[in-house]
DNA sequence: CTCCCTGCAAAGCTTTTGCACGGAT
DNA sequence: ATCCGTGCAAAAGCTTTGCAGGGAG
């Protein structure tokens, strides 16, 4: 609790109810990737009365502030984790939904030497591999 | 005209007027990643009354046909572009909004190398590089 | 002649915004 | 005491769907 609100003071922030529920949401164990729907009913869950609208602001506030990073995924919905500092992309099995993250310098390198070619510097990028176990491949 | 109409008889479709139009709309010269509204728009600059809501389905059927492809770039709106057979990912210049292809066989190897070592086949994959022209870069 | 296709309008879904009240500093 | 923050409801933006009339095979 004190960690999180040095963290709300550090950026800026006001600390209220809302965004410190919404920031140890984030810091519990398991998933790390969440939707603002997700967000939300793990909110519902803990009987907490924070409205949808919210939960799009504050997450939009800590994106903002470097707490949170978004991805646009497929499906519609953008999905927020955690910024630890070290960037990495993300594997998604189509199966489970599950999300496994990865990082690779070569693939970082050839990136930037891609980039480079066509006269151009990466602003930001974003690699997504839709994947299925091995075993029980088509 | 008659590749068009071929087309359409080899996925199957009915040959109708907004099939048509629509096809050749991807088939011009010029850029080649279009939204459902861009659609809409040049088919309204041709005088054409064609509804969006038939734009959307004959999208949606034409992807499903292998016809085009469909991209969920950032920004909310679906890009589709016709697919040529041969894989390639996007390079966005985030000043004027110009999409660059390329075309990567390390980085198309790596990722399967990366899908491997972690129990999975790739089914998908993304990848965007949203840049800038080196000379004004920040 | 039979379905498939289409235009229109309405509805769906995610996300944003206006407003007035309430709370943090 | 000030603003900033919040809940609610309404609106916005993209896309999908129901319906009834029209057209392709």
């Amino acid at each position: 609790m004190e960690q999180e609100t040095q963290e709300l003071r550090r950026v800026g922030l006001k600390v209220t109810h809302p965004r410190m529920r919404i920031l140890q949401i984030f810091e519990e164990d398991g998933i790390h990737h969440l939707t603002a729907e997700d967000v939300y009913k793990k909110l519902l869950a803990y009987q907490e009365d924070i409205g949808l609208a919210t939960v799009y602001r504050v997450l939009t506030q800590f994106e903002a502030a470097g707490i949170l990073v978004k991805h646009n995924f497929e499906g519609g919905q953008a999905v927020y984790e955690l910024d630890r500092g070290q960037h990495h992309d993300h594997m998604i099995d189509v199966d489970s939904g599950k999300v496994i993250e990865f990082v690779s310098e070569e693939i970082e390198k050839l990136q930037h030497q891609i980039a480079a070619s066509h006269g151009y510097v990466i602003e930001d990028h974003s690699l997504v591999l839709y994947v299925r176990p091995k075993s029980r491949s088509k």
